[in-house]
DNA sequence: ATAGTAGGTTACTTCAAGTAGGAAACGGTA
DNA sequence: TACCGTTTCCTACTTGAAGTAACCTACTAT
């Protein structure tokens, strides 16, 4: 047995990488992974392995396993907040921006499906105080968003109403997003006049109920 | 040192408990530990240690720490649906079924503050397919309540439609309990008002057109 | 009283997270 | 070319918790 001590002579010697590039590619690969077996089945020693790098690289570079997954999450929560506030620019009515950014959402969902799905089936006491607060940070971006848009449209509403309202309304997309990524024969438009048609279209009544005296 | 061989001399012996008893017991500590510490955190010795038996014996009644876990669960769900049945049955129209589940819904997540947040943070890749199953199992159950009272309401809705609806409903009360629980100023009724406001008044907007030709 | 069973234990194995301490590649400089 | 400091990377370990083997003891019925 024994390796040969080093492979070849000289060439194919050891790969090294700057310290950016490897994060990233330990990054997807960690996403890959986890994706497929789930958090808790996949062990860093896998991940090492599959990077080709040893295990206490990624300790390293990222503190701890949780951690891993927390800059995983965060690349996804970024990414999304980035696409979505991109959509919205140029509407011309809120309903308008929230039917973008609806659309916008959904057809991230679908792009992603493995990503995607591990994000909302991660959340968890399961895995540490530090991933749970970046899950939630993603649905808190998405609560601010509809706030903004609903404050606008209904000034004279409570603070209190807003936050349920967004609350409900990212509740709502999390749940059909998951439904969604079910259903081939659904596209992201239709999802999000699912969406539209059941809290957009009972928001308006109650807008008008509010402006009618 | 040397804890004296046995406690006493005959009194205060080990204490044997029927099976059914034992395991109930066994459910409620766990649930609490796992409320309190996260379910990753937790370890089956300390589990153990606070019935105040081995460790064995959660393998010999439960199978696996996810077994427990997943009994936990189903404990939950088990009592909410027959909550939400009862609370149904004898309200006249559609919509005062749905404001009842709804009621007690809240009701239920505000008495188990912190079992429901177990819960809703125990989803997980992390934690298992079992686990996972059964959870998903929770908003199956209510769910195929939602389709059940939509389609009597909406005889001629699609199948996709009544789908896409009730899952909305179910991530919506899903995420408004998660809001709710850390606010002491709303009642479980104000609660299940924004979500009647935002979705069925909405949903009522559309039967309403779909009647009108 | 005694056999059979349900409830119980101690003491282990295994596997994965996390770490200590050092080696080897690279860039610059003389 | 030989040396030095920095960065990347590795082998080999410790720790801790899940899960198990093998055995013991209190109770129950005849």
């Amino acid at each position: 047995m024994s390796v040969v001590t080093s492979a070849g002579s000289k060439t194919e010697r050891r790969r090294r990488m700057p310290r950016a590039d490897r994060e990233q590619q330990m990054m997807t690969v960690a996403e890959a992974v986890f994706a497929e077996r789930g958090y808790a089945a996949t062990s860093m020693d896998e991940i090492a392995e599959r990077v080709g790098v040893s295990k206490p690289m990624l300790y390293e570079y990222f503190g701890s396993k949780e951690g891993l997954l927390v800059a995983c999450i965060r690349q996804v929560r970024v990414e999304l907040r980035d696409r979505t506030a991109e959509s919205v620019i140029g509407a011309d009515t809120p309903e308008e921006a929230l039917r973008r950014g609806l659309v916008t959402f959904f057809k991230y969902t679908d792009e992603h499906r493995r990503s995607w799905d591990l994000l909302l089936r991660t959340e968890a006491a399961v895995v540490g105080p530090a991933a749970v607060a970046e899950m939630e940070a993603v649905r808190q971006e998405q609560t601010q968003l509809h706030i903004a848009l609903f404050s606008a449209y209904m000034p004279d509403a409570t603070p209190l109403e807003l936050e349920a309202a967004a609350e409900i309304l990212v509740g709502a997309c999390e749940r059909l997003s998951v439904w969604y990524v079910r259903h081939d024969d659904v596209t992201a438009e239709e999802a999000a006049e699912h969406i539209m048609r059941m809290t957009w279209f009972g928001l308006k009544g109650e807008v008008e109920a509010r402006h009618k005296h």
